[in-house]
DNA sequence: TAAGGCCTGCTC
DNA sequence: GAGCAGGCCTTA
């Protein structure tokens, strides 16, 4: 599913080739993708605006345009597929399956957004105050782009008696972070996932701080995470699944001890770790 | 803090 | 054929 790695990977590929295209009337084969406003409405004040930059915040990817914001979100299976004009779309399974929204360019081109559990969609604003209109509550601080070490460790020093694991899952209190760089960060930081965050010391906050940067920076150099559905702006998987310590290796040998590795519940989400490797 | 809802396809 | 997978919102 794509996180922060995953959406940067799709934003550096799209950007330079969609980045000064304007928005022609685009086709809605599901509706309720389009989140807000209502997609008449979204399907009127979409075509002329130029795309100026696109840039991403946590799992959002933000089309800045000439006039007002394009949000996206893919969720858990969305996929964002760009076709050059006059190109054959390179969409690795039917051209139909599970497309819910195309996005067409004036000058040719456009963007086919595939989803198959539907979770995904996009926002058309005006501008950032509309958010609470449009039912979104925006991200905290990006936690590539956003954070440095220090600011990091004061922010975990501010929440003492969160878990460890559903914090990082707090797209509020720092974006980004999901189900799989989450167990990856915390194995390779000797973190246990329950842990309470008053009992981390400074070192391991800080430690848990270079070691996130460290996976997302590997994730991102992988072009992503494909363990089943992802794939990149051009319909390619990603590599880091291969080299993934815990997520989705239960009953596995701990890289580092041979152990197995476990599964546990934490706030709900499927959680891998290595009991006697993560303390 | 925890749950339910949104979804579909795969696993058990 | 039920249950699980999970990001993020809403509700309790």
């Amino acid at each position: 599913m794509p996180e922060l790695p995953e959406v940067e990977v799709i934003r550096r590929e799209l950007a330079p080739l969609i980045c000064g295209k304007s928005f022609a009337e685009p086709v809605l084969f599901y509706e309720r993708a389009i989140r807000y406003p209502r997609p008449k409405e979204f399907s009127r004040r979409l075509p002329g605006r130029c795309i100026v930059e696109l840039g991403r915040k946590g799992k959002y990817l933000f089309f800045e345009l000439d006039r007002g914001l394009l949000l996206g979100h893919l969720r858990m299976t969305g996929k964002l597929l760009y076709c050059a004009p006059g190109a054959a779309l390179d969409n690795p399974t039917a051209p139909e399956k599970d497309l819910r929204v195309k996005l067409p360019f004036a000058e040719g081109g456009a963007l086919y957004f595939y989803d198959m559990r539907k979770f995904g969609g996009f926002w058309l604003l005006e501008d950032l105050e509309e958010c609470r209109a449009a039912g979104l509550s925006l991200p905290g601080p990006d936690i590539w782009e956003e954070l440095d070490e220090s600011t990091f460790v004061a922010m975990l020093q501010g929440r003492p008696r969160a878990r460890i694991k559903p914090l990082l899952l707090d797209q509020h209190f720092a974006a980004g972070m999901g189900n799989i760089y989450t167990d990856e960060s915390l194995f390779r930081s000797g973190i246990h996932p329950c842990r309470r965050v008053q009992t981390l010391t400074e070192e391991e906050s800080a430690l848990l701080y270079r070691t996130i940067r460290d996976v997302l920076a590997a994730g991102i150099a992988c072009g992503g995470t494909t363990t089943r559905d992802y794939r990149d702006a051009r319909g390619a998987e990603g590599s880091f699944q291969n080299f993934l310590t815990v997520y989705g290796r239960k009953g596995e040998p701990c890289t580092h001890c041979s152990r197995p590795i476990e599964r546990i519940v934490v706030a709900g989400r499927g959680t891998h770790f290595c009991p006697h490797c993560q303390k």
